[in-house]
RNA sequence: GCGGGUGUAGCUCAGUAGGUUAGAGCGCCAGAUUGUGGCUCUGGAGGUCGCCGGUUCGAAACCGGUCACUCGCCCCA
């Protein structure tokens, strides 16, 4: 408690840091609309039970990372860890399923206790889409197109690499899976502490374990491609048929899984080795029970979620905002005529600095520091005559405008 | 939750056989330039040396604890 410190795990967005993630939050908006995809706003707690059922109770987001607490009225929520749960969610209850497919697309902070590290933190932020009512693999297709347009458009494409798997429906990851417990159950104790325990919770996660003697167990293991039924099997090429088609490239990883219980089919990530240790930057899937498991009727949905924090350490070059122009009043006996320029100026559509105090040196000086393009110098003689002079900022030349035609003479600087 | 590293000015960092006024660069403020910015020069402000305790005549430095950040594990966006 107190200190005057955020919360461990939390950030401010000064400024600098808020322009980025406005950049990354409105072209992912911007470019998920050209897919159809509508905004969605959920409330960032819900009743706990709408994570605990849907993402599953072994997994580390339920048994350790919740931000759980009771309300004065006795309920049990839980901050959203995810936006997945809530939007579908919010899908049933606003009776939406009657008008499918629901294209949805949501950005906003989620919760996680969790050791904080580069790229991970108790608060972070997400853009994600959601696809919901489509079991075509187009659906997949698209989505992930979709996000690779993203990235592309926020400049960081090229520095990922797009991972993808299939975990096939539930009648072949059932049959993988128990494979696979009878394969590593046969080499118990061959196996690291952490996969022994994965064994009894997640048997696919043992896959993509980083212990030594794992890998060397994992070589061995039952391919999942062996135990994808005709359906998956088919699904998963028309998937790949269809990113070859759209020229998205991507890499088969066949020991990709991912932690929360209700993925099934197309699984994907969008990695970079540029965050350390956080290398997952956009990552989604298939969930066609997800919806049904909530109590709603069974809808399927694919749909992914990218950090903006981490997305915000790739972005490089975020436009800086609208360069203002300056007024600049001489003498206390400007002031007025510079607070009405500046209000006629601003209502017209220009970004206006005001330097509120100083000589006209100090609020030239402050002019150039916040970048401004003209200052628009507001001497008594000049008033007099109903004129200003008009300084560039950039060329360090200055002329003589008319204070009524003002808008005109900058028109050149827009 | 587990293991390692680091905490000195707003920022990036110097500063140890423990020794008295804790430094630099950048940034900030002021002046040179009271109707003209950037460049330059001069001056100034700004520090509970993360916090608490211990060792010592004396601690920014050594020890313990704690908090924060950071790297890795687990897991994940």
């Amino acid at each position: 408690m107190s200190k005057l410190q955020p919360v461990r795990g939390t950030h401010d967005l000064l400024p600098e840091d808020a322009r980025r993630h406005r950049h990354i939050v409105d072209t992912g908006l911007r470019v998920s609309q050209r897919y159809g995809f509508g905004e969605i706003e959920t409330p960032i707690f819900e009743f706990t039970d709408v994570f605990k059922r849907t993402l599953g109770e072994a997994s580390d987001v339920v048994s350790k990372e919740m931000y759980t607490f009771t309300d004065r009225g006795g309920e049990e929520l839980t901050l959203r860890p995810e936006g997945t749960a809530s939007v579908c969610r919010a899908l049933i209850t606003g009776g939406l399923t009657q008008n499918l497919p629901a294209k949805f697309y949501y950005q906003g902070p989620m919760f996680r206790y969790e050791r904080p590290q580069k790229g991970r933190m108790r608060q972070f932020h997400q853009i994600g889409i959601e696809l919901l009512g489509a079991a075509e693999p187009q659906a997949d297709i698209e989505v992930i197109a979709c996000g690779a347009d993203i990235l592309d458009a926020i400049g960081v494409l090229s520095r990922t690499t797009l991972e993808l798997n299939t975990l096939g429906d539930t009648d072949s990851r059932k049959a993988y899976r128990a494979a696979l417990v009878e394969y590593f159950g046969d080499h118990r104790d061959a196996l690291s502490e952490d996969s022994r325990r994965r064994l009894e919770l997640n048997p696919l996660r043992i896959l993509d374990s980083k212990d030594e003697g794992d890998r060397r167990l994992v070589e061995h293991a039952p391919s999942f491609d062996d135990y994808l039924n005709d359906y998956s099997r088919d699904f998963f090429a028309a998937v790949t048929a269809g990113l070859d088609a759209l020229g998205v490239g991507y890499h088969r990883n066949t020991r990709l899984v991912r932690g929360l219980d209700y993925y099934c089919h197309t699984t994907f990530e969008f990695v970079t080795d540029a965050l350390g240790a956080q290398g997952t930057v956009m990552a989604g899937g298939r969930y066609d029970g997800l919806v049904e498991t909530m109590g709603g009727p069974a809808i399927p949905g694919v749909g992914w979620a990218a950090g903006i924090e981490r997305l915000a350490l790739l972005v490089e070059g975020v436009a800086d905002p609208a360069r203002p122009v300056a007024i600049v009043p001489v003498g206390a006996g400007s002031e007025i005529e510079a607070l009405k320029l500046a209000h006629r100026l601003r209502r017209a559509g220009h970004a206006v600095e005001h330097g509120y105090s100083g000589n006209v040196g100090k609020r030239l000086k402050r002019a150039s520091k916040v970048g401004a393009r003209v200052a628009l110098i507001l001497g008594e003689d000049e008033l007099a005559r109903g004129a200003v002079q008009l300084r560039d900022l950039d060329a360090g030349t200055q002329d003589e405008a008319a204070l009524d035609r003002i808008e005109e003479s900058l028109a050149r600087f827009r």
